[in-house]
DNA sequence: GGCTGTCGTGTTACCGCTAACATTAATGTC
DNA sequence: GACATTAATGTTAGCGGTAACACGACAGCC
């Protein structure tokens, strides 16, 4: 049964002055289970911390203390005292949005792979946005977190900023999804793949297929730096290999509604077919447009060929399923967090990971 | 131009004694702010928290301070020293999972409603289990979360101690999800909408459409509650309106295949099939279900009719169109974040909530 | 002029915890 | 038996901020 309001005794005899100083927020502390035991608060917190350090008669007073108390640790202060090397810890991680399956199962991996860990997990949305990620870097970083996890490789020179700071104060960054052939400039650990190698590869699959007119249906969200340089990779193998692709850039709607009207386009350019395969920047362009050219009776992968990127559940359920790039969206997030709890425990700077992903050659291409 | 370590003036002034005592982490701090502005911290710290109090000379000053020495809060300690009064806040949030499409648009939900107010996200995932939860709010209530959002009603009597001290300390405690016809033991905000309803009308559409063999198709994970409560909810109202009706649990596969399964073992036991309409704990299980109807040349509704949960993209997709109940997930997150803002500015309980949902009749019942 | 009130700022003490050093007692060493 | 060593615990002084009160300067008032 703890004690609703037993203050240590040293401060209970203490008479209430005129003046009523804060004594406290009810809540119990080290002191409270420490006078309980009849010890001193650094007993406690020793033994709370390195057991082996305190004698045995002692650690079993502390611990029937802490039973009978139900003492709980405030992690806020024990960071403050300790900057960090204690063993409370928070992690913020910063992704785009919460809402896109990818990024989810991502954050899904990541705490996963904390659990149980001692660290908890700050999470912010930027909205695919690098001025909203500055802001948000910037209220996170108010908690001084013990490592920090970012989407991509591309912030503001504000955001870089921050993230060398939180780097010099000792904790690991993680830039997450993005790991370019040549490594970026801000020197963080990168977790992902190179995305123009992806496009490169989506291009290569298309052509070694036969399709000779191909084009990239981008993102219309002008932030999605990932999408734009498999779009590039795209472009760039085309080139290479003397095949003809454009770049189009897919409405701004609701993904799947974008991914029709995209192909619509396409297709009805010039009053007649501009394309014979396309790949797209996301599964859900890739759905939408699947539907239209089903829709309008197209044969795939004969008549259009169509390729999508991420390998949501849609894909794999539609008629013809959905060819696709499978990526390790679940792996990038228990990744970042066996880096960073290594980083944090050696110190020392976490290496890049590159993790694979794989074309899906299903029906559609 | 940040000076590198310039500390307060009076502690570099402190020859360095032999006892090397901890001088900071080197971060900058109030007194440094405060020493470049020629003030006190308090002053420093007033202009941060009510400007209206600092006269405008200093005003300038300080501002000039802040601008030259680049200070960034320490909410840590803020907490500490305020116990929360103060600016800095986290809310503590629990799911299930983070990668169920329906849960993290509820967290996208809160995380846009909570941006812009000075609290961050504290997430964590429970796995479906109420232990984990327990064990889960204990880590994160260490860091005195202002607010906490647990996921529907049941939790441990661990839990629930937990939540009610947190209660008593003055934090908003939202249970998500679930607004029941009767409110619950704990007493905590809830803001959702009732289960149990939802399979009524779930069942009463079926009924309605002229079926009178239902089954509902109930989710295999064990303490997925929620869609347990329709599960009873359905065999209720079929039972009020005198229709057979049979609950079956899906197998614990992934979410497509599982419905396949279930469905197929309705149809098939006894040599023939025992159900005319099924509804089903989620859109995925009516996926899986609707896409084992087709492969066996099933005539949807007239044969067999389906009936969702949830509202998922892929079901929008599928032809025939899934049927299935619409739910409210990210108005969740958003109606908790503005409940749990106005709670915490104006004192007091947050009211329930009780959010709309509605079936969205397509092809497929 | 003395009293009171307000404004702007400073002083002190404290939030709850832990690093660093101090202290005490038990143990080992020659 | 004097001294160094180790083990176990305590003392002090912070971490970086804010609440509560203190205080001086000035304004308004009779």
């Amino acid at each position: 049964m703890p004690p609703s309001s037993a203050r240590s005794t040293e401060r209970s005899a203490a008479r209430p002055t005129a003046r009523q100083a804060r004594r406290g927020h009810g809540r119990i502390t080290l002191a409270d289970v420490a006078a309980s035991a009849g010890v001193t608060a650094i007993t406690v917190s020793r033994y709370l911390r390195q057991p082996e350090r305190v004698a045995p008669a002692t650690a079993a007073a502390v611990a029937r203390a802490l039973r009978a108390t139900g003492y709980m640790p405030n992690k806020q202060a024990g960071v403050l005292a300790s900057a960090g090397s204690g063993g409370a810890r928070m992690v913020a991680a910063l992704i785009p949005s919460i809402a896109n399956s990818i990024f989810a199962e991502t954050v899904q991996g990541l705490a996963d792979g904390l659990q149980g860990s001692g660290c908890e997990l700050l999470l912010a949305a930027t909205g695919y946005s690098v001025e909203r990620e500055e802001e948000q870097l910037g209220a996170l970083m108010g908690w001084f977190p013990s490592a920090i996890v970012v989407t991509g490789r591309r912030h503001t020179a504000g955001a870089l900023a921050l993230l060398a700071q939180a780097r010099a104060r000792g904790a690991p960054v993680i830039e997450i999804w993005d790991h370019p052939a040549r490594p970026a400039a801000g020197g963080f650990t990168q977790i992902g793949f190179d995305h123009a190698e992806v496009g490169r590869a989506m291009a290569a699959h298309l052509i070694d297929r036969g399709h000779r007119v191909l084009a990239y249906v981008d993102s219309g969200v002008v932030e999605d730096f990932r999408a734009h340089e498999r779009g590039e990779g795209f472009l760039a193998e085309a080139k290479r290999r003397r095949t003809k692709a454009r770049l189009v850039v897919a409405p701004r709607d609701e993904a799947i509604d974008a991914g029709r009207r995209a192909l619509a386009a396409l297709l009805d350019a010039e009053g007649r077919p501009t394309v014979q395969a396309a790949a797209f920047a996301n599964d859900h362009l890739a759905c939408g447009a699947l539907l239209e050219a089903r829709a309008r009776g197209l044969a795939l992968p004969h008549d259009l060929a169509l390729l999508g990127f991420g390998d949501f559940a849609l894909g794999r359920q539609l008629d013809p399923a959905l060819s696709t790039v499978h990526t390790p969206r679940l792996e990038i997030g228990q990744a970042s967090a066996r880096a960073l709890l290594h980083a944090l425990q050696n110190g020392g700077v976490a290496p890049n990971e590159r993790l694979p992903w794989r074309i899906v050659a299903r029906a559609s291409a």
